[in-house]
Formats: structure tokens, C-alpha cells, sequence
DNA sequence: AGCACGCCGACT
DNA sequence: GTCGGCGTGCTC
């Protein structure tokens, strides 16, 4: 038998695969790059994409005869191009493979699975329907059904209208409405680009003319916005989504936030600004609701998506502007499987498809900054704040001279600071980087520290749930009346303060004053959270108790005084940005006082005043603290003037563990300009049961480490039960 | 990721 | 003698 070849389709599945499979497609109408399709794949069948085809011929090695058919295409828009691109960038960086960046692609799939429709009501045709909208609820329900234009669910009407769904059942029963099916993933809203902003001042106005201009450009650079905290940066980039997608009608827009940030006040300011709300992306969005954004992303008829890191892999169909804010939070590190820089992807996904990324922060990453003066990006400076706010004074309370009293934590310059405070009505924070009650606990009798059973990780006590928690695992177990080492009972002693400690002090110390707790416990829902913001700033709160959650774009009016209770948290730690972060912290927390008319303070409660960084705070000079920083990594040869990655050898057996080390030490071959270090044992040796023994390669910035990585990481066998991560860029060393 | 195949311990 | 542990390897 003779004919015209058969005609093959490759598809990457969402799985662990480094490279697409072979099909057979139809001879008519083969389908294109990007389509979705349905294909056997073993014993069952998997959606996959059809990729590119532009491999070389050598590469299929496989026998024909051996080539299943296609079972199905599904009626969903094809990926575009430029997700494709980004997937293989994305792989081809971080070396995972091709099959895992496509998966962060389809989690939100189930859009691929049909949907039984859901059913609409719209007004009915002919009805006399003044006479059976007899009451305001029934009125009210009329006019949000002709308002909608569209058909809309029972629900969505009775929110419109601020009735009970009872309310629309009784119209569609009466014959006023007529039920139609719908889809259930209903469109978004379309932004209205017409609506003018907030009023801008002339600093921002500029900004945002800079920033809208690259829209334009063909290949614009990245754009850092520089603004202290309350400048107005989000005005600005607002204006910048609005200009991209004025630009092009089918244009989409992606501000990226860290999780921590992305909160119901944030959407309902970009939905005030455009009259619409944003399609949101983020962990606690629920299956529904996903697949709905996953789907309205992919038609393209989303088009603006508010969302966390992972909102980087939606199937955007005609992406054209990312706003990165908060640009130097580590929270866009994603360090669970495919391990990723939110940042930095979102800045090659931009280059990829020629689209301005704009990252914004009141305290730029030294990567950023670095990569401003080498005039990779373009940078613009929010100089001063909007309205009549001001900096606050940052002043050192030097713990050496005056310690708090014993078994508490604030000073008596912080008390005295709030007692001023509480005596003129005005609000105070006090900032504590740490959750729970105590860091660690420990036996008075013997000194034993309470530790997590399969890790090498301290317990927190929880004093409000009773419970020892790992922070790092999520582990938990009721707080024991004895000591598991020396059985001695009541000798367990809570060791430090927490966020729950310090509260039980202000409230020992202030009994009168309204006092609150901020923390992103699992004790506290998001909806206690968001109450707890809204009293705060409402005045209804007097003295604040928060942890990091509180860092982040909120504005208080009445605070005047941030106190922070251990300025040094973060000094000491291993970690390359061990100065940085704190540095970052720090000035976001204090950027929090003094919004208003009224002038803030800011104490930072230290043991070491001469600490560089703390000096910087101290002297507000940001400039000489990224100064001093930079110098330090350039000597070391560390990002961003160098390449790091680490190597994660990870196994639940110790020798098999040692044994792999010492296998991979004995596979390296010098390269010019490239320098490993290893094996040691991560900082936290044991965890989840696993130990972990960790590589660093440091090389020069022009080198390209993966190539290194792959070659030395393809003489090395893995054996038994050890696993292997590579981790480009790594940020947390633990 | 699943799922099957394959070679060593305690059970109806 | 088998059931089943999960290490290893494959899926076009």
C-alpha cells in the first residue's frame, strides 16, 4: 500500500516529559501548533498540546508502525505562540522538563472539560412587566436584568439587585423572566478605558506617560518604577494597563502581586479604576472560579488578570503588559517543583513577546537595581509622596543600653513613644517579624528544645491553639505537659517573642487601650484579617501587633509611630540576602507611619546600632545601603554579578544520600570560570523526614550554567532512593 | 504523573 | 508455595 506519508502531530502532555510525542493526524486539516487534543497515551488517554513540529528528523527515532492516532481535538483556543515560547524558555532555564512548565500552564484545565450550562434569565419578550413587578425587590431585579443586556444567573441578578435569589424565582415563575441556558464560565466585564483615573501629581504624571510610551515601542526595555511607599505607584501603572490595552482591542494586561499582597482591597481598587473587576488569580480561588478565569484568559476576553506568580503560566491569548509589583519580594521565588523567579520570568515572557514589563517597588532588588545602572532596564522616580504625608524619623533604640525589663520585650523608649501616642489619640504598630508565641521552647531542666520529630527545625508555640508548630513543614502537636527528654513536668519555658507574646504584653501594659493582632495564621481566617485592617484604619485600633502581613500597601491614617521589636532579625542568617530582606522589611514597615497630616516615627529596638544596614535605615540613605551591598557581592562574585544555582541531593536514606554526594563531587570537571562548592549539609539538614545535602555553583555572569549543570549532572547516575532538584538563582539556602 | 513489570520477605 | 513491598522503566 502507497500513498502520501502519514501525517504527524507531536504533543507535549502535561507530565514530566522532556520533549512532545508522536501521532498520527488526520490528513485533511491536521491540527496546528498549540491546539488542544486528546491522545492515548499507555493504557489511558491524555490531553496534551500539539507542539512545534521544527524538530530535527533525527530526533524521531521512533518506528511508525508504532504511532497511534489522535482521539480527539477539544473546542478550545489554541495555545498561542508565545506561551509556547515561554514554556520552552521557561524549561530550558530552570531544567525541568518541558512537560512540568506545561502543566503550570494547564492547572486550570478542567476549562478543557466540558460544563453542563448553567441556567440564564433575561427579561421576557412581550411580558407586561410593570404589572408583575409589584414590589422595589421585583423592581429592582427588572432593571438589573435590563441593565446585564445579557443573560444572566439567578444569583448574579440577586446581587445586582441586593435581593434574595427567592426574588428572581418568583419573576421567572410569574413569566417577567425568561430562563435561558448559559455558560457557566460567564465573561468577564470588559474594563472601561475611557473612565479617568485618580488624580495624579506631577511626578506620577510623568511616570505614567513614560511607562504608556513603551507601549508603543518594538522592543521596549523593562522599566523599573522607583517610588518610596505612598508615592503612588499603582496610579501609575494603572495608567500604563489602560494605555496597553487602549492600544490593541484584543490586548491583555497581568499585574503580578505577591500572594501575601493580593487582597480584596487591591481588586477593588484596580475594579474601581476600570469600572470593572479583574480576573483574579491566586491560591485561594476556588475550582469554579479558575476554571472560569482559565478559560476567559485563553479566549482572551479577560483582559485584565490581577494574580500571584503561577498567574505567569495562564494561556494568555494576547498578553501585552506585565506589572511586576513589589518587585523585590523573595514571595515570587517559587520554590515547590518547577522552581521559578516570578520576577524574572515575568521579565523574559515580556522579551519574549516584545511587551513592556514594568516593575515596581519602594525598595528595588540590588538585581534591579544593578541591572538599571548596566542600563538593561529604564528607570523611573517617584520622588515624593503624594499629598501632605511625610517620611517618617527613623531612630536606633539600643538594646545594649537600655534592655526591656525582664520577660519583656519593648524597651522603655518604645513604652514611652506609645504612651505619647495612646495620650494624643494617634495609633501605634508595633512590628514583629515572627508568628506564634515563643520561637522556641525549651526544658528549664535539662535544655532540651523541643524539635520537630523529621526535621531539624525548632517548634513554635501556638499559645491560642495550645500546639507546637514547624514552621517550615506545617507539622503541629499538642503542647506536652513534660519534657519528652526528662519527663520533668511545667519545665517547658517559651523562649523569645512572637507576634502572640508581645500582644500579651501590650495588653498586660496598656489593659485600657484597644489592642490588635495581625498575623497570617492559620488561626486567623482572611475575613478576620480584613476586619482587623479596616478597624485599624478606621482609628478603631490603638495599638497594632502584626507580623509581615501588615507590610504591604495598606495606608493608616491615624498611625504616627512604627516600633519594630528586633531590627536584627535576618542580620545573622547564611543567606545572601540576609541584609537586604531586613533592609526591604524594615523600610516598608516604617513607610506605614505618618500617611496623613501628622509627622511618624519609627524606632527600631537593636543589639547592633552599627550594623550597616540598620545605619542606612537610620540615615534614610537607601543609595549608601545598596551601595555597601553591592560592593559586597561584586567581591564575592555573587548575583547579580555572577551565576549561583545549588544542587538539592535529597533522600530519606543517609547512605545512599552520602553516596550519591560523593558521586557527584567525583563526575565534576573543571570549568573555566565556574566554581562549586560541596557537598555540605543544608542548613536545615533534615526535613520531612528527608536529609538534604546541598552544591552551590557559583559562575561567572557570562557563563551559562545550565550547559555546565547538564553536563556534569548527565555523568552521574542517580541511585536508588535519591532524588535531585536544581534550583537556578536560589534564594532561600534551606 | 501513572502504571506495569520484576525480584525478595511473611502469610492465608 | 503465593501476596505484596516499592525500585525501575516506559509511555509516541
Amino acid at each position: 500500500m502507497s500513498g502520501p506519508p502519514p501525517v504527524g502531530a507531536p504533543v507535549l502532555f502535561p507530565l514530566p516529559f522532556d520533549k512532545p510525542y508522536d501521532y498520527l493526524a488526520g490528513e485533511t486539516d491536521p491540527p496546528s501548533p498549540g491546539a488542544f487534543v486528546r491522545a492515548p497515551l499507555g493504557p489511558r488517554e491524555r490531553i496534551g498540546v500539539v507542539w512545534r513540529s521544527d524538530r530535527p528528523a533525527g530526533e524521531r527515532a521512533i518506528d511508525p508502525s508504532r504511532l497511534k492516532p489522535l482521539v480527539a481535538r477539544l473546542d478550545a483556543p489554541a495555545l498561542s505562540a508565545d506561551v509556547m515560547a515561554f514554556v520552552e524558555w521557561v524549561a530550558a532555564y530552570t531544567m525541568f522538563p518541558l512537560g512540568s512548565v506545561l502543566r503550570l500552564v494547564m492547572r486550570g484545565g478542567d476549562a478543557l472539560r466540558p460544563v453542563k450550562a448553567a441556567t440564564g434569565y433575561l427579561l421576557g419578550p412581550g411580558q407586561d412587566v410593570d404589572a408583575v413587578a409589584t414590589t422595589p425587590g421585583r423592581r429592582a431585579v427588572v432593571a438589573a436584568a435590563a441593565a446585564a443586556g445579557a443573560p444572566a444567573t439567578a444569583r448574579a441578578l440577586a446581587q445586582a439587585a441586593g435581593v434574595g435569589e427567592g426574588v428572581v424565582r418568583g419573576l421567572v415563575a410569574a413569566g417577567a423572566l425568561e430562563s435561558v441556558a448559559i455558560d457557566p464560565d460567564v465573561p468577564f466585564a470588559p474594563p472601561d478605558l475611557d473612565a479617568p483615573g485618580r488624580a495624579l501629581s506631577a511626578d506620577q504624571e510623568q511616570a505614567a506617560a513614560r511607562a504608556a510610551a513603551l507601549v508603543d515601542e518594538t522592543k521596549p526595555k523593562p522599566l523599573l518604577i522607583d517610588g518610596v511607599t505612598g508615592s503612588g505607584k499603582t496610579e501609575v501603572y494603572l495608567e500604563a494597563v489602560a494605555a496597553a490595552l487602549r492600544a490593541d482591542p484584543q490586548a491583555q494586561a497581568l499585574i503580578l502581586l505577591p500572594e501575601i499582597a493580593l487582597t480584596l482591597p487591591f481588586l477593588e481598587r484596580v475594579a474601581e479604576r476600570f469600572r470593572a473587576a479583574p480576573a483574579a488569580w491566586h491560591a485561594d480561588v476556588k475550582p469554579a472560579e479558575r476554571r472560569r478565569v482559565w478559560k476567559r484568559v485563553a479566549d482572551g476576553s479577560a483582559r485584565i488578570v490581577v494574580g500571584a506568580r503561577s498567574a505567569l503560566f495562564l494561556p494568555f491569548r494576547n498578553l501585552r503588559l506585565i506589572v511586576v509589583d513589589e518587585e523585590h519580594e523573595s514571595a515570587y521565588k517559587q520554590e515547590d517543583g518547577v522552581v521559578y523567579h516570578g520576577r524574572d520570568m515575568a521579565v523574559a515572557r515580556a522579551a519574549l513577546g516584545r511587551f513592556p514589563v514594568l516593575l515596581a517597588s519602594a525598595t528595588p532588588s540590588l538585581e534591579t537595581v544593578v541591572n538599571v545602572e548596566a542600563g538593561r532596564y529604564d528607570f523611573v522616580r517617584l520622588s515624593s509622596r503624594f499629598g501632605p504625608a511625610q517620611l517618617p524619623a527613623v531612630n536606633l533604640v539600643d538594646l545594649r543600653r537600655t534592655p526591656a525589663e525582664p520577660g519583656a520585650w519593648l524597651a522603655p523608649e518604645l513604652v514611652n513613644a506609645v504612651d505619647r501616642r495612646l495620650a494624643r489619640r494617634e495609633q501605634s504598630l508595633l512590628f514583629i517579624n515572627r508568628r506564634g508565641y515563643a520561637p522556641l521552647t525549651i526544658c528549664r531542666r535539662c535544655g532540651h528544645r523541643m524539635k520537630a520529630p523529621d526535621s531539624d527545625t525548632w517548634l513554635v508555640e501556638h499559645r491560642f491553639e495550645n500546639r507546637l508548630v514547624c514552621h517550615h513543614t506545617g507539622f503541629s502537636m499538642p503542647k506536652p505537659a513534660a519534657c519528652p527528654n526528662c519527663g520533668a513536668v511545667g519545665g517547658l519555658a517559651a523562649c523569645g517573642p512572637g507576634v502572640e507574646r508581645l500582644a500579651e504584653e501590650v495588653a498586660r501594659r496598656w489593659p485600657d487601650a484597644r489592642s490588635a493582632v495581625l498575623s497570617s495564621d492559620t488561626a486567623q481566617t482572611p475575613a478576620a484579617l480584613q476586619e482587623t485592617l479596616a478597624r485599624m484604619k478606621a482609628g478603631d485600633v490603638d495599638i497594632l501587633v502584626a507580623t509581615q502581613v501588615v507590610a504591604k500597601g495598606h495606608t493608616f491614617p491615624g498611625l504616627t509611630l512604627v516600633g519594630v521589636v528586633d531590627a536584627d532579625m535576618g542580620l545573622a542568617g547564611g543567606d545572601l540576602r540576609a541584609a537586604e530582606r531586613p533592609f526591604q522589611l524594615i523600610s516598608q514597615v516604617t513607610g506605614r507611619a505618618g500617611r496623613a497630616d501628622k509627622p511618624g516615627a519609627a524606632l527600631l529596638q537593636t543589639y547592633q546600632p552599627d550594623a550597616p544596614v540598620l545605619r542606612a535605615l537610620a540615615a534614610g540613605d537607601r543609595d549608601s545601603f545598596l551601595e555597601a551591598e553591592a560592593e559586597g557581592r561584586r567581591r564575592l562574585g555573587f548575583p547579580p554579578y555572577g551565576r549561583l544555582a545549588a544542587v538539592i541531593l535529597r533522600s530519606a536514606d543517609e547512605t545512599a544520600l552520602k553516596a550519591a554526594a560523593d558521586a557527584h563531587r567525583a563526575a565534576l570537571a573543571p570549568a573555566r570560570d565556574v566554581a562549586v562548592w560541596g557537598p555540605a549539609p543544608a542548613p536545615i539538614y533534615r526535613l520531612r523526614g528527608e536529609a538534604r545535602i546541598r552544591f552551590l555553583v557559583k559562575a561567572a555572569r557570562d557563563v551559562r550554567v545550565q550547559g555546565f549543570l547538564e553536563d556534569w549532572l548527565a555523568r552521574v547516575k542517580l541511585r536508588g532512593p535519591v532524588r535531585r532538584t536544581v534550583d537556578i538563582d536560589p534564594y532561600s539556602f534551606l
